[in-house]
DNA sequence: CGTTGCGTTGAATAAGGTCAAATAGAGTGG
DNA sequence: CCACTCTATTTGACCTTATTCAACGCAACG
């Protein structure tokens, strides 16, 4: 019996754009869930993949206080992920893009702790949590790499507490910049040449300052030729520059 | 065969104070990595805990950097947690008691990422990373629980991200001050009367705000008749009057 | 071609940071 | 027990940075 016949037979929901992919002949095999498996490893995962689902520009994956069932990996697209204070102020917590999992948020409570949001049309795999969990108690190499991607998680949080914590506005959207840059980078776009799909208020969030101050910033960095600043498109002039910016100056 | 027998026989470093007790009859069983396990799981992960470490106050648990190799279960005492920038700046992602576990930031490089210390006498269960996983792979329970607490940890950061990002000096204080008396009564501890057993300066790290700062907030909380503060003693007076600083007045 | 949402810019203001000095405890050695 | 240190903390005066408020520009869209 094929993989394919096996996931057909399956009784389950079927959208229109599931199918004809697997991780083991996804292009973000490398980035996402399947990273640094085994051909074998990879195979016997494959059927992880419930099914995938398009979100659209705006349209909301999960809001906090959902119930949690399932993680997603992000297949094309960008999401942002937002966390609601008691008295409704909101706060951005990240951006997320190809081949990065989504959900983690839930696990914890069953119930989801922060919304998420797609900034363009975009669509993910979704993973029901408790095969996760199954396949990981048989496949070593699953198990370690999710782990592995939980404890990633805490590591970038930490990264952006230290951020928020201890840097100026130019420091904090210079970290930002390059930050984006390395992640497009590591996906083949280009490093130094690329669309923010957010607006100037949600980085302002996600770094802890006014959308005023951002776009300030962006005047300055501009004025000294870092970098090229258009509405939403970014050009990164000087990487070294904005290397120096993010603190490095101090020592 | 008893489990003391098992224990005694098996080969590995014995020091001072370990034996004694297991997962099975600790007293922070609820609050720890057994939490809601049956007793029949919790009894399958006894041996888990290789053994047990001292770390008196000021001393360094690990450092980022290490190689990592184990979490660890907070015993008894008190611990900070620093991210340090390459730049030089460190800040502080957290502060631990009793019950939490350590080391979770190690799992996605094999490097940890966060520096421990100790901010008094303290010790802590040494749990192998590679036992763990084998074990989890095997007592559901066990695998569930850890996921949830790696979840819970990711939850607790957005949280901090929002306090750093969104509130104010006097709303963070607030916050911290609560959030402190929640987690002392959890273990039993009095609500309302505590010792700090960080400085003003780690304070002030953790919150994203100078020392100075720090202690400005606690004299007007103190005028105020919310806290009594002598030093690193804190007496919360009026527990609404605080919550209503974290921000709930700009509804 | 007006409307709408997003972005930029300027001026005034407030919040917190910096620097400096005074004070309070905790621990030490005589 | 007391004087002495050392460090943590408090407080004040001043300064820097980012926020607030407000006006304006620009581009997309009906």
């Amino acid at each position: 019996m094929t993989r394919e016949t096996a996931m057909t037979t399956a009784a389950r929901v079927v959208t229109l754009h599931e199918l004809k992919s697997t991780c083991s002949d996804c292009s973000l095999r490398e980035l996402c869930l399947p990273m640094g498996l085994t051909e074998e490893e990879v195979e016997q995962i494959d059927h992880l993949v419930a099914t995938r689902r398009r979100v659209r520009g705006a349209e909301t994956l999960y809001r906090a206080g959902d119930a949690f069932g399932s993680i997603y990996a992000v297949r094309s697209g960008f999401f942002k992920s937002t966390v609601l204070s008691e008295d409704g102020r909101d706060q951005v917590t990240g951006f997320h893009m190809a081949g990065e999992i989504l959900g983690m948020d839930g696990i914890g409570t069953e119930k989801h702790a922060c919304s998420i949001v797609a900034l363009e049309d975009s669509e993910v795999c979704i993973i029901p949590f408790p095969r996760l969990e199954e396949v990981s108690a048989k496949v070593r190499g699953l198990q370690r790499q999710f782990h592995r991607l939980m404890s990633r998680e805490i590591v970038r949080d930490h990264g952006v507490m230290l951020l928020l914590g201890s840097m100026r506005a130019e420091e904090r959207v210079a970290a930002f910049l390059l930050n984006l840059s390395q992640r497009f980078t590591a996906r083949g776009y280009s490093p130094s040449d690329f669309n923010l799909r957010m607006t100037r208020e949600e980085i302002g969030s996600y770094l802890g300052m006014k959308l005023e101050t951002v776009s300030r910033v962006f005047s300055r960095f501009q004025e000294e030729h870092l970098v090229e600043v258009r509405q939403k498109h970014i050009r990164i002039l000087d990487v070294p520059g904005l290397s120096r910016m993010t603190g490095k100056e101090a020592c």
